[in-house]
DNA sequence: CGAGGCGTTGAGCAGAATCAACAGGAGTGG
DNA sequence: CCACTCCTGTTGATTCTGCTCAACGCCTCG
């Protein structure tokens, strides 16, 4: 059975049914999360991993002065592992975004996962190296990107991200994050990513609105963000760098 | 033998003298990087590691017009895994700051390691652990505390790092990180950083000369940068998270 | 002795925050 | 069904944090 998190490892590595199957029944029963609700419960076993089957999350921290920061994005076929609570005190939270979909697979099952198969094993380490990439480059833009690089940047990631669990098109992709949630992940105020996406929409580089966005310029957003998508290792922006998706049927 | 890594390691798992000495024999001899020198190469066996003796390194980005973003910081003791020749380009480098001593464990030295010592097996995953959390922290910092807080956060972190492998006694520790080397660590201007290190100093929180670096007010330094160390997963900060380090002898 | 990197200072500017207000839409309860 | 509330998106005015540009002293090192 094809899902968001099969899907994705394909990115990394060529997997057949058999590692689909295998995938598909370490995977149990999802459960839903409602948006703004806290995704991972204390007391959860460190070395199971949840895994979004729908629904946007992210891990963020909070301030008792009310500051958040969006640490990172979490889509379908991500995994967040309760790491979190290997020792003491957990350093964030993962909260769902959206409506969110949520299956487990359990500690044993997935050390039998990696332990009985190679390609699958590789598979997950890929993507915690991906998973890694991505936090470095958000730092990159928190650090060094201004305002608009760093807004449109966070949209070419997500485009890519998308596309590689076939949640996107060649040109668009959902887009459910409230300016509110933009601001906490991209470091400034609300008020001031408005200001931003008038910009962005002024320039023509892209249109955003109904929880969808729409590259209209995708090269000429590329080029502002200084996005390079080979950093998300993914098989697509390996064999195709220019034009990063094929059309859809 | 005890070297850094093996010091860092013991806080995360009790390591005997066996494991201790499965490291050090692991350990291939060291080699010299000089300042501004890149350590990575091209081409290494991406499932080796390298490991820091002595010195500090950075990951780093740098954009064509000369931005440039340090990622993370890399103390004696840490290790710079080559992953990031996994697959075809690289996202990042990683440069000494000052003279480097770098020592390799092989790829397959270290599948040995780890698959014949559960505790090295624990260690270093704990250890993998801890150093996404400090990556965590940083797009925090970079995101949402301010110029002030950034930098009496970012010397909190680096005085109990350092004091995780030996290298700080209770209120100071070297710091051979110039004023350049801040700000593109914290994503600010050296110019910047010059005026908010003259209030720190004026706030008699720190002195900072002749490359070492003193906490004459820990605590105060902590509540300013909001720093709880609890995310860095080391068990000194778990015994006594309020006086962070015993003296030392 | 010159060069280059580091640390420091000043003046002026700009990107982003703050404060405030309001319109539109979704959901809720009377 | 309507009034109400809350959240999101938007705009304006003002403030401030941090950047730019520029200059200079200092130290190290070749």
């Amino acid at each position: 059975m094809e899902t968001p998190l099969s899907r994705k490892l394909r990115n990394y590595v060529p997997l057949g049914p058999v590692e689909r199957d295998m995938l598909a029944e370490a995977l149990e029963p999802a459960r839903m999360v409602e948006p703004r609700a806290d995704i991972v419960e204390e007391g959860e076993d460190p070395r199971s991993v949840n895994v979004i089957q729908s629904g946007w999350a992210c891990r963020y921290r909070q301030f008792e002065d009310g500051r958040r920061q969006i640490i990172s994005l979490l889509l379908p076929g991500d995994c967040c592992d309760p790491h979190i609570f290997l020792l003491d005190r957990r350093d964030h939270a993962i909260g769902a975004l959206t409506p969110v979909s949520i299956a487990r697979i359990g500690a044993t099952a997935m050390a039998e996962l990696m332990s009985r198969n190679a390609a699958l094993d590789l598979a997950f380490h890929r993507e915690a190296l991906a998973a890694s990439a991505i936090q470095r480059e958000w730092t990159v833009s928190l650090g060094r990107r201004s305002g608009v690089e760093r807004l449109a940047h966070l949209f070419c990631e997500l485009h890519v991200r998308l596309s590689a669990v076939g949640l996107a098109d060649g040109t668009s992709c959902p887009m459910p994050l409230t300016q509110p949630d933009l601001a906490d992940a991209l470091g400034q105020t609300t008020v001031h990513i408005n200001r931003t996406l008038q910009d962005v929409r002024a320039a023509r580089l892209l249109t955003l609105k109904s929880r969808r966005l729409t590259l209209l310029d995708p090269d000429g957003l590329r080029r502002l963000a200084k996005f390079d998508p080979s950093y998300l290792h993914l098989q697509a922006s390996r064999v195709a760098p220019r034009g990063l998706e094929a059309p859809g049927p």
